[in-house]
DNA sequence: AATTCTTGTCATGCG
DNA sequence: GACGCATGACAAGAA
């Protein structure tokens, strides 16, 4: 009876592990909170000690579990945790290789130390795990995870899987190093059972018939080991995905089906025209079937709970996929670094404090660049263009202009301001070369820029340097642009200036402050766009990588559908009603509910959504 | 001659 | 309200 017991128990575990670890969610966390002892009990290898892997929690959240940072556990969660990535990641599940041989190692730990928590011994239960020094070392951090990822496609991708070799090596280790785990007859096994009195009694009954029909529960051995064998899930196609949803209630979880389920052992079903009567005293073969049953559906259930048909567990699949895009990709380590860019960027003052890189060779240097808006006294500001084209005549005019009229008390000198000139704060105009004519594409002027001939100096001056010399102003443009506002005014004042002076000198000022904000303003957006690209360039290969994952996924979970509608097929098989008549999967469907029971219904289309009441009438029918 | 690129300028909004 | 900065839009000139 144990043995039988556990069998299914430990189907349902490992059931439960595949839909994890495609990406369904199942709740079986209080039903196996250390109940089980992960015994080796098929000839696949140590699939029963996948139970001591808390995968769904590990799943949705790293944090999730409720392991204490100091508790011995600890690590064996992690290390559960690191395995669990490395699965998904190969996209496939290779338990015969990684996890098989740590969760061999976790159960010789468990079985021989009994010390529950206690720290892995690299040592203990085999020789020849292949993440054996990875699994004693200490956990991978958070930030080690992308890059084991990434590691591990590209292995995959090359078309070899992680250390193999090594795999099958570590498992024949195992086992040798563990014999009673490993290919033991089923009797012994029964004997070696460390399954307490809580496991039994939790889901006891239903098995209690089953248990004497040893007859049956060998029979149905086969689909479980077929099921759970997943060595060879590549090789497996999809026959009849619409075939597994009929079979599918609603509304189960597994603890919910074996903590309040049929203490009793009754499975009640109906049938219709109440044919198939609830038959664990008169048809055992058939109990045991719907048991076998009720414990395998409300997993598949519970992970469909928003009444989608397992058929589409590929949808979930891709929504589960785009929703980690949504999150991760996209949200977090992408515009998020992103964002925090573009806005220091767009917070910055003045667009002054970029980077000094594009400073040209003879501009100062990027803080005193950066400190232009409060050290205007230290010299000119940008205007470049102009600069060079006045600094000849112009400046001489300038001083001769400030010589004669300059009023007292400016604390600047002729010399001071023809300094400031030469500064250069902008960000991509190169350093003037005056003589040499068109600067490259910088020799285009705006419409009321200066245009370059060959020819006088007076060719070369802007507009505004021609107006400032037929209006005779006693300040150079670039005094003009460059002085300090208060000096400014305090130079406005101290002139005799018409009005049409004023108004031009506070032109030429605005052009020229307006015309370094334009530079600045054109070399952020270059540099918002260089940015972008680089961005869009590594979500890019996020993508791609997410994409492959998907499909790596999605082929996994076609095998594991395949698989399951096999079972499906089989349970059928082993059905029959009053008369011994085998019962049509065509015409039938199994629901199974909270309360434990099972019920056979019609299959007709909508018969899976039915209230269970419901289906209780055409029981009584 | 048409297109593209660069630059200056204007208008506007914001602090 | 003046001032400076940022930026979109436009135009002119050069390549």
């Amino acid at each position: 009876m144990q043995y039988v017991k556990k069998y299914f128990t430990e189907g349902l575990i490992q059931f439960t592990i595949l839909l994890s670890l495609v990406g369904v969610r199942v709740d079986v966390d209080t039903y196996l909170n250390g109940y089980f002892s992960p015994l080796l009990e098929t000839d696949e290898g140590p699939s029963s000690a996948y139970i001591q892997t808390p995968f769904h929690s590990s799943r949705d959240t790293w944090e999730g579990h409720s392991l204490h940072p100091k508790c011995p556990d600890l690590e064996q969660y992690f290390t559960a945790r690191r395995l669990l990535t490395e699965v998904r990641a190969l996209g496939t599940p290779r338990f015969p290789t990684q996890l098989s041989a740590w969760l061999v190692h976790s159960v010789s730990r468990d079985s021989d130390s009994g010390a529950a928590g206690a720290a892995p011994d690299p040592q203990s239960g085999g020789s020849g795990g292949p993440d054996r020094g990875d699994s004693a070392g200490p956990p991978p951090s958070p930030a080690c995870e992308l890059a084991e990822e990434d590691g591990e496609l590209q292995r995959q991708d090359a078309g070899q899987s992680p250390e193999p070799a090594a795999g099958e090596e570590g498992e024949a280790e195992e086992r040798a190093a563990a014999p009673e785990l490993q290919g033991a007859p089923q009797e012994a096994l029964a004997h070696s059972s460390t399954l307490d009195r809580e496991n039994v009694l939790s889901s006891a009954s239903s098995l209690s018939t089953l248990a004497q029909q040893p007859l049956l529960a060998a029979g149905v051995e086969h689909p479980w080991r077929e099921l759970l064998s997943l060595s060879n899930l590549e090789d497996m196609e999809i026959e009849d995905p619409q075939q597994i949803p009929d079979a599918i209630s609603r509304n189960v979880s597994l603890h919910d089906a074996m903590l309040s389920g049929d203490r009793d052992g009754r499975a009640s079903w109906t049938g219709p025209g109440g044919s198939l009567e609830p038959a664990h005293a008169t048809h055992p073969a058939l109990l045991g079937a719907l048991n076998l049953t009720a414990e395998l559906f409300p997993l598949v259930e519970n992970s469909s709970r928003d009444g989608a048909a397992l058929s589409s567990l590929s949808g979930f699949l891709d929504e589960a996929v785009f929703e980690q895009i949504n999150l991760m990709g996209l949200g977090l380590d992408g515009l998020g670094g992103l964002d925090s860019r573009i806005l220091d960027e767009l917070d910055s003052d003045s667009g002054l404090s970029l980077d000094s890189s594009f400073r040209s060779p003879g501009s100062p240097s990027a803080s005193e660049a950066s400190s232009l808006s409060h050290c205007e006294d230290e010299g000119a500001v940008g205007y470049s263009t102009d600069s060079d084209s006045l600094s000849g005549d112009a400046a001489a005019g300038a001083s001769w202009s400030l010589k004669e009229r300059r009023p007292q008390g400016t604390g600047r000198s002729p010399a001071q301001l023809a300094q400031g000139v030469l500064h250069d704060h902008t960000y991509s105009s190169p350093p003037p070369q005056r003589g040499s004519g068109p600067r490259g594409q910088q020799a285009g002027r705006g419409p009321l820029g200066a245009v370059k001939k060959e020819g006088g100096e007076e060719d070369e001056l802007s507009r505004d340097e021609r107006r400032a010399r037929a209006l005779d102003l006693p300040l150079s443009v670039q005094d003009i642009v460059n002085m300090p506002v208060e000096e400014f005014l305090e130079l406005l004042s101290g002139f005799q200036l018409s009005d049409a002076q004023v108004a031009l000198i506070r032109d030429i000022r605005r052009r020229g402050k307006n015309k370094v904000a334009a530079q600045n303003c054109r070399r952020r957006k270059l540099d918002a766009i260089a940015g972008l690209e680089g961005e869009v360039e590594r979500l890019r290969r996020h993508r791609d990588r997410l994409l492959r994952d998907r499909a790596q996924h999605s082929k996994s979970l076609g095998c594991l559908k395949q698989r399951l509608g096999q079972l499906y097929r089989d349970v059928f098989r082993r059905l029959r009603d009053e008369q011994g008549r085998p019962v049509s999967p065509g015409r039938y469907a199994l629901q199974c509910h909270s309360d434990g029971s099972v019920l056979l219904v019609p299959h007709r289309p909508g018969a899976q959504r039915r209230r269970p009441d419901r289906a209780r009438k055409d029981k009584q029918h």
